[in-house]
DNA sequence: CAGTCGGCGACTTAAAAAATCGGGAACTTC
DNA sequence: GAAGTTCCCGATTTTTTAAGTCGCCGACTG
């Protein structure tokens, strides 16, 4: 529940990878594939879709490689998330089919306070960086810090 | 992305619908189930697990039915999320399995941040609750607030 | 004591993610 | 300028996970 796919793992792998190897040279999927022992032929679509969105370039040609697409402070963890897993998208009521979704019933109290939660979450998505989590200290603790425990319900 | 499962919808459905129309009467899944056209067997299930938690009480029998458990203000989203789909864990790293999870390679600077990430959504869940849900109006907008507009990509 | 409903486990089905395959275009080097 | 390596992108298959179903047991009511 809540954890990232496998699509945007890779991605931080890979943009990661970029940010510490990758600032003078250029990194072909297939260096990074090998290294992380993930699939290589995945690996390089998802670069694709991030080189799509600007969060990496693309240098074609047997040379060719990835480079980052700026500075890792402004690269937001929201950004990556949408170019692996498409728009960080909301419960499932209102996306387009309006009908068949969340059909006539349900009068829904719900969705007004579903979509502040979502977007609470869309927020700490947003303007957490990968520089963050290339950091290895907490950097902007604040808000909950790491003081909080898990509340780790027995299975 | 990041949408709750069918089974914390019906949950949440469900305790609303307790907090509303049951407060001086039981009332039993079948009700709920066609009032919404929900499947009445997973929302049994999904009531049983909530009762399990004390978010319920169930009382058996021909004229038996659920209530609340406690007042709408002590539940929080993230018991009712634990109820219904287990501990709202984590980076599917370190589940018990600490070996094929993540296997030797991924050098995992990845693990600590993600935990913070994931620890913060946490949060959200820890300190929003059903009160919340049930109010029309913002009732705690600070943070984030409604203002800010998500960045709907497009498809 | 008979019927009804909550409680619980196992099973089946449906949807989504993960991974694979194959063809086409661009650039570099020989 | 031809060959080869790499990026690019669509469609397909496999695997995983969520969703929904079924059947039995036990408790309570009338």
């Amino acid at each position: 529940m809540f954890t990232f796919t496998k699509k945007t793992d890779y991605a931080l792998l890979a943009l990661c990878f970029l940010a510490t190897e990758g600032t003078d040279r250029l990194v072909g999927p297939r260096e990074i594939a090998q290294r992380y022992e993930i699939p290589a032929e995945l690996l390089a679509k998802v670069m694709q879709a991030l080189a799509k969105r600007k969060l990496m370039v693309s240098v074609p040609g047997p040379t060719g490689g990835y480079q980052l697409g700026r500075e890792a402070i402004q690269i937001s963890i929201a950004e990556i998330v949408e170019a692996t897993d498409g728009p960080l998208a909301i419960a499932q009521c209102w996306e387009e089919s309006g009908l068949d979704g969340c059909q006539q019933a349900r009068h829904c109290h719900l969705r007004g306070p579903l979509a502040r939660i979502q977007e609470q979450m869309a927020g700490i998505l947003r303007q957490m960086t990968l520089a963050d989590v290339l950091a290895p200290e907490p950097l902007r603790g604040g808000r909950f810090g790491n003081a909080v425990p898990l509340i780790m319900a027995q299975k």
